[in-house]
Parts: structure tokens; sequence; C-alpha cells
RNA sequence: GGCGACGUAGCCAAGUGGUAAGGCAGGGGUCUGCAAAACCCUUAUGCGCGGGUUCGAAUCCCGCCGUCGCCUCCA
């Protein structure tokens, strides 16, 4: 049983298979920088990171690129409107980009280029296919032929003559044919812009990721990565400016995550219908959005809702439950408790990979963990000893690290607040066994309003943060 | 108009021919001084609707209804 991945390519899961054996070479397209970001990047980005999580997990080597766009008609337009410069307005949301990267637990890409420090590479890219025959020139612009690739459509299932009875924009009369595509434009009064054979001017959008993806993981690449609304025409145009340079195959597998919407809408900053990352991280913490995210397949859409976002934080809390201690303080009689939960072990561990190998189907691999819980909490309710409950919680753990869940505790305790919640606990172990319960009661009410939550076991009271 | 998805319990969601995972919420119980937590039981004779194929369909085919995405910047 091996791993098999959706490609879009072919509409098909197909058997994984990279082109060094045991590498992975894959780019996800990263957000363009001209505002804050919202959760939808955030997916975005997570489901990649997952991907990514479980090919090391396999044993794979990856090779993570993920660019930022901070060269774009709306980065100019927004840097206009707030009077500063573009590239420092995108440098501002690359690091604000950056910071929330690790906030939401995303190991960090083998590399983040930017599209002004590539501009070598994209005018060389340009160069090759206007040499190719593949580009023209109209004045300071140049233009993709699509004429000139037959394969062209191939990615979305489109056919140049229908989109021409289709097309709703207005026709750009300089253009051959109305499905051609900027390279490069030419530059305009205050515009970033940058030397060329062609004149001072800036990269269109699609030529970027193809330039960028060719210099920091070369022709054929295993896996490109991104949302499913770039499929046409980001990623289709990319396709025909790679394979028409280079003759290869550009990505063997093309990987698209399906979008999250926002009161029945998808998210989008053009419009305004966002949840920033920000405002999410303020009200939960990431663990929740991750599981949200691993809770539906990441092709199907994803409808957001203050209500999934309660129930991924109660879900959080069973997936938590199952790290408390033994009950028992010895080593603890290999009984039938132990026994079932070796065995909940083994089953989880296959029952996750096979999951997982299934084109990465999070929720049905959520749900083994879920099983695995129900055995670890069973076994300790059943006496097993702190050897054998450790291992399988070690287990758990290991398992939502490979889906990027952190499962620590929701906030460290301030060493002073624990200091007096301990003191208020050993107080009120004294009321209740002097059987003073008005007064325990009201210790533990009084905390529980202070979110400190007291839970009386036969071993003592434990305490935790809710 | 063109292309493509999707519609499974109160909610989220897996399942693509063999008789409905998992989570959240709800109900009952065990434990507990009472709670909480945990555990046990429970909540879809049925998977948008109507036909058809089959020994057998949520899963395949046809039609209808509904929701959504892309076709234009978008993760």
């Amino acid at each position: 049983m091996g791993l098999k991945i959706f490609n879009t390519l072919s509409r098909k899961k197909e058997p994984f298979a990279t082109e060094v054996e045991g590498q992975v070479r894959m780019y996800v397209c990263g957000p363009t920088v001209y505002d804050q970001a919202h959760i939808g990047h955030a997916m975005s980005s997570i489901v990649f990171d997952v991907i990514r999580r479980y090919l090391e997990y396999r044993g794979y080597q990856v090779r993570h690129v993920m660019n930022y766009t901070d060269v774009d008609d709306k980065i100019i337009v927004r840097a206009r409107e707030l009077g500063q410069d573009p590239i420092q307005l995108a440098q501002h949301f690359v690091e604000q980009y950056d910071r929330h990267l690790q906030e939401l637990n995303i190991l960090p890409p083998s590399v983040r280029p930017r599209v002004s420090s590539e501009i070598d590479g994209i005018v060389g890219m340009v160069k090759g296919l206007i040499e190719a025959g593949h580009a023209y020139r109209v004045n300071g612009d140049v233009y993709f032929d699509v004429e000139h690739d037959p394969d062209y459509g191939k990615l979305s299932g489109r056919k140049v003559e229908e989109m021409l009875a289709g097309a709703r924009l207005e026709i750009d009369e300089r253009k051959r044919n109305p499905a051609d595509f900027a390279l490069w434009k030419a530059a305009k009064p205050g515009e970033p812009s940058w030397d060329s054979p062609w004149g001072r001017g800036r990269p269109g959008w699609h030529i970027e990721c193809s330039a960028m993806s060719r210099r920091h993981l070369g022709d054929q690449i295993d896996i490109h990565g991104g949302g499913n609304d770039l499929i046409f025409p980001h990623h289709e145009n990319e396709i025909a400016q790679t394979e028409s340079l280079t003759g290869r195959q550009f990505s063997r597998y093309w990987v698209h995550n399906g979008m999250m919407q926002l009161n029945g809408d998808t998210m989008s900053k053009s419009t305004g219908n966002m949840l920033p990352i920000t405002e999410f991280l303020q009200q939960h913490e990431a663990d929740v959005l991750r599981l949200i995210v691993l809770n539906s397949h990441y092709r199907s859409p994803l409808a957001f809702s203050s209500e999934i976002a309660e129930a991924a934080a109660n879900g959080l809390e069973r997936l938590r439950s199952a790290f408390k201690p033994a009950e028992t303080s010895g080593a603890g009689e290999a009984g039938p408790a132990e026994q079932n939960l070796t065995e909940a072990v083994a089953t989880t561990q296959a029952e996750f990979a096979a999951a997982m190998d299934d084109d990465f189907n999070t929720p049905k691999a959520l749900g083994s963990l879920f099983d695995l819980v129900r055995s670890i909490n069973l076994a300790r309710d059943g006496g097993a000893g702190q050897p054998a409950l450790q291992a399988a919680q070690q287990q758990l753990r290991e398992l939502a690290g490979v889906l990027g869940l952190r499962l620590a505790a929701g906030t460290v305790p301030d060493p002073r607040l624990a200091a007096l919640v301990e003191m208020l606990v050993e107080i009120r172990e004294e009321l209740r066994a002097a059987e003073q319960w008005g007064l325990a009661d009201r210790i533990r009410q009084r905390l529980a309003d202070q979110d400190i939550l007291l839970e009386d076991g036969k071993h003592g009271t434990r305490w935790r943060q809710g």
C-alpha cells in the first residue's frame, strides 16, 4: 500500500512517485502581500504543512518552496492609497505572514523567495521564451503566445477557442490572441521597475512562480500546490511557460486545496469578506484552526463559523484528555487493560497511515486518533500503569505531531499563579476532609469563574486552565 | 452561456458496490459528598428528490431540485 495523491492534471488519485527516489520537491503558491492574511490563506498553508509533515514521516526528504508575491498591481494601488513605498508595504506583510507561520506551527519552508529579489531569473526566462518563439514583444510589453502551445488548457480543461466565446474582459487589441498573457509589463511612472532587454518594467504575475520554482527546485518538480482558485489562469499559465521552455513536464503532481468560506462566500481580501489570522488568534489558539482544517478533506470547501470553531476547541480538549497520568501509583500489572491498550496502539498506527496514504484523508486519520484517545482513557480507568500509558500517549503525541497538532496545554501556567492555585487546592483539601462542603465548593466555583477548573479524583485534586 | 464540484443525523464530517467511521451538541447511566473529567449506553432501517441497473447502491446510470466554485485579481 503506497501513498496516493489526487492530481488535478489527471483528475484522479495516482500512486505517488518522485523524480528522485526519496526526495520531494514541492512548490506552493504563497500570498500576494498587500494586506493582512486571512484564515483562508492559513488553511492553505496548513494543508501543505500537513502534506509536508506526512511525507517526512514517511521518510522523504522534502524541499519546500513557498513564494511571496511582492510585486503586483494591488500592492502598487494599496501603497499609493497609503502614500507608502510598495516594496516596503510588501515587506511589512511578508514579516507578518512569517510570524503567522510560526504561530500556526507551520514548519518553515526551505526557501521563501520573493519576486523583487528574483528579477534576473524572470528576465532570463522571458528572454528564453522570446527566443524560442513562444512570446512576442509589443512596445515594452511581452506576451506569451498561447497558440504556440498545443497543450494550453490541459490543467483546467479549457480550450482556447471556448474561452474566446465567454471572454468577459475587454480585449486588448495588441495581443495576438485574447488568451495571451503578460510576461513582462512596461513600467508606468511611479511604479517599481527593473531594467530588461525590453526597457524598464516589471514581471507579469505568472512568470514569477515558473522562474522561482525553476531556480530553487529545477526543471521538474514533484508537487506544485495552491488554492483551487489558482488552477486557472495562474497554474495553467505556469505550465505553459515552463513546459514551452524546458520541453519537460513541469510538475508531476498538481495539488489544490478547496476554498474556505465565510458567510456563504469565498474569503477575499478585495471584497472584505474575511477573518484575519490575527483576529482568529486573539480568540482561539492555533491548534483550533488546525483541527478545523484537518476535520474536513483538503480538497473540499470549508465553511467557517464560530460554531465549528467551538466544536474544534472542545475536540481539542478531548484529545488532550488522553494525556492525564495513570490513576495507579505503581507500575501496574499487565492486565487486560494494558493488553488492550497495546493492541490499540498498533492498530492506530496502521489506520492512521492507511488514511493518510489515501490522498491525505485527515478526517479519517483524526478518527483513528480519537479512537486511541478512548483506548487510553479506558485503560487508565481500568488501572493500567504509567509505563503502558506513556507508550500509548507517546504514540498519540507522535501521530498528532505528524498532523502538526501540538496538543500542549492551552497556556503555560505562570508559576506564581500555579503556586496560588495549589495553595487554594491544599486548603480546600482540608475543608473537604472536614466535610466543609460549602466553603470547598465556593473555592471551586470562584476558581472556575477565573477559568481554573478543579477535578477531584481518587488520588487528589487536579487543576487546569479552561 | 461554458467548465467543474457538492448535497450523509441538530451541527461538522469519513465512507465510491456488500449492508452507515470519528468529532461537537443532546438524552440516560457508572463513578463522585456534590460537581467536573473519564467510561458505558443512546440519537440516520437510512445517505437532496424520482426512476433505473444489480442477488445487493449512500456508492453505478438517467432525470429533476438545491448549494457552491472557476471562466476576471484571489490560498
